[in-house]
DNA sequence: CTATGTGCAAAGGGTTTGCAAGTAG
DNA sequence: CTACTTGCAAACCCTTTGCACATAG
């Protein structure tokens, strides 16, 4: 991978994001300082990036790819009421709990968890209350 | 839900399915006995029989979306090799596991796993001897 | 010099939607 | 009757691709 201006500047952007943004997210980041910059770049990057294991997808259902800068081992949850994306930190890896689910073995998995985020579970309650 | 013939058929050809068919395979069938279907109505069919509770989706990041008639709690695999979609029937629901993961609690998720197929398996197994 | 990367515009695939006509209850 | 359903075509959204030009090494 030879270094490009443009691939620096979206690495930088997912570097920072502390969401986990999309596809489109990182380009209106990146138009700021790029402001020529092509979506198609953007993809063409961030696949790149993520084939050379340095930024994670996060496939959601029925949404456009996620993005996360975080490559140590964790999950996500997405927010049932805002939609936002949250890290999730088990503490023991699901992935041993999975390994004896098939007998020809697991080699990966996608998961996305679904629930309240902390602010929309506060939210709630004050409601209530 | 008013009786349709089409949403009947489609709904049949969910059921006979062993493999777990996405919309287009799902239209190739039905089509067999009712030409004039359109690929529309079997979108609008299958959300809405998803949405009813009578068959299920099953997501697959990268892939159009797969459908499944076994109601019952399993879980499933997608075969890294052939690409086929396998049920996987855990001792234990998963989900206990996952209910911990959040304080705010998880109230669902999508789950797909990786691995190989009996078949492809096997035949890997042939080609080594 | 040449292998990679870029911007643009167009194409691609899966899915949904607007509409006028048809049909179940 | 009338609310739901259909077929068709067009629209939609996200993502990839072909191409001529630019650029890192």
């Amino acid at each position: 991978m030879k270094y490009s201006r443009q691939r620096e500047l979206i690495r930088e952007a997912v570097e920072r994001s502390t969401h986990h943004p999309t596809a489109d997210a990182i380009y209106q980041e990146v138009r700021k300082k790029e402001p020529n910059i092509s979506l198609a770049t953007v993809y063409r990057n961030l696949n790149q990036l993520a084939d050379n294991g340095i930024i994670r997808r996060v496939a959601v259902p029925g949404e456009p790819e996620h993005f996360d800068h975080t490559m140590a081992y964790h999950e996500h949850m997405i927010c049932t009421q805002c939609g936002c994306v949250v890290d999730i930190w088990p503490e023991k890896p699901l992935y041993e709990q999975f390994e004896a689910l098939s007998e020809t073995g697991i080699t990966g998995y996608d998961l996305i968890l679904h629930g309240l985020c902390r602010a929309c579970a506060d939210r709630n309650n004050l409601k209530q209350d």
